[in-house]
DNA sequence: CTTGACACAGAACAGGCGTTCGGGTATTAT
DNA sequence: ATAATACCCGAACGCCTGTTCTGTGTCAAG
């Protein structure tokens, strides 16, 4: 009986390993037993298996959590990375209200026509990313907040805001809808526009001023040329 | 003592195991324990975490493969789509060369630290995504290209442009790189500022311009708040 | 030839883990 | 009051699973 290699590269079992346990998490979305990997990579034994799981740890393609059932993970770039379906709600211009933000309804049935996918490594840390939503910019109208026609905003529900968030109001006084800075100062808010070139808005208290959440990020994708 | 809930949406309970699930998930690339999900819930029997697993599988939250260990995921929006772990290369800004790209080197040993990965949703699809590669910019230096300091600007490399696409160039004139929309002219080129208000650069054709690749891409996080 | 590293198999052990069952306590309906 | 839910606990059962141990055959170096 010949044993095919010898080399210290990576074997034919071991690509098969590796193969079937990329695959295995991807259709399952969790790993496979060592049990399991033995019989589709046709290995009768769980210790052969266990032993070429060792050899892939210390060549560091795999990490392994001993003890724990399925505690196998393949490391490095060609774990696809976790994302998140964001929807994207509508429009925002100037003039027009913004879309109606029920938390109810559920994404489950969201297509790619209609909603962005965010890699969850692009979001701050503790962001859950629960029911962030995205909106597609329309028009001219937001470009002191440095955001152009065709841009997508993706936003958090808020309702109130910190001081130096920017977030996506509605005025009333104006009827308009934009994305601003946000600063409460003693007398009124300031609402000052991202390019610095530009002056800021000021709101009384007292008049009215819905915030409808923060920017979590701006995505602006260079399908088309400019035409002119 | 008060069992808070008794509508039937989702409980608190129900929520706490759903935020859970897609933490751990996230986190440890596999599926927790029921024992595991008690712990870290607040629930100190196996039972209960099954009988909340049972509700969530009828409301259609997750789904279980019965008797596999760990075999529980959440379901909808959270699937894994196919990503591109784009490098970043280094910083732009006016004044500075663009960094060298090296087409040779692997992107393997790159971390999260120095890599931003895009939904490959996100991009043209004709775009095969092989060598993209990442700047951020920094300072205000390219304000005229409605971008920001912090931004990050995802290129193709590219040594020419068709007329209206978004190009990096190096200006030896002027000793700086800047991001504009490039028009071929008669005799000369125009680096047309995305900001409609700013005039446009005029070149030479017998100057010297340097074209660094075409952008395809721009991302700005709202991590921090803007202080002012 | 002997030795030792390497690749493999099979069996057995111990703890991990999903499941089930009997038994509780509130809340709500009858 | 009584019954029916909904919610919850702890323990026990038994399969699942990672680990380890013994043993076998191959191959190359000494």
């Amino acid at each position: 009986m010949m044993m095919v290699r010898k080399s210290k590269g990576l074997g034919e079992r071991h690509q098969r390993i590796l193969d079937f346990l990329a695959t295995y998490q991807r259709e399952n979305r969790y790993p496979p037993s060592i049990r399991e990997i033995g019989e589709k990579t046709g290995i009768t034994s769980t210790s052969v298996v266990n032993y070429y799981l060792d050899q892939l740890e210390k060549m560091g393609k795999i990490e392994r959590d001993r003890k724990i059932s399925r505690g196998v993970r393949v490391s490095g770039y060609n774990a696809s990375a976790d994302t998140l379906r964001v929807p994207i709600l509508g429009p925002i211009a100037a003039g027009i209200p913004l879309p109606e933000l029920d938390p109810n309804v559920s994404f489950i049935s969201d297509n790619e026509a209609n909603a962005v996918d965010i890699a969850r490594t692009l979001l701050p840390s503790k962001e859950k990313g629960d029911n962030l939503f995205a909106l597609e910019v329309k028009g001219d109208s937001m470009i002191d907040a440095m955001i152009n026609d065709g841009d997508i905003v993706v936003m958090k529900p808020a309702s109130e805001a910190r001081n130096g968030e920017m977030v996506a109001v509605w005025l009333p006084r104006d009827n308009e809808a934009t994305l601003k800075y946000f600063f409460k100062e003693k007398e009124r808010f300031r609402l000052q526009p991202a390019n610095p070139t530009m002056k800021p808005i000021f709101i009384k208290k007292s008049e009215p001023l819905e915030i409808k959440g923060k920017v979590v990020m701006v995505i602006r994708k260079m399908e088309r040329p400019l035409a002119a």
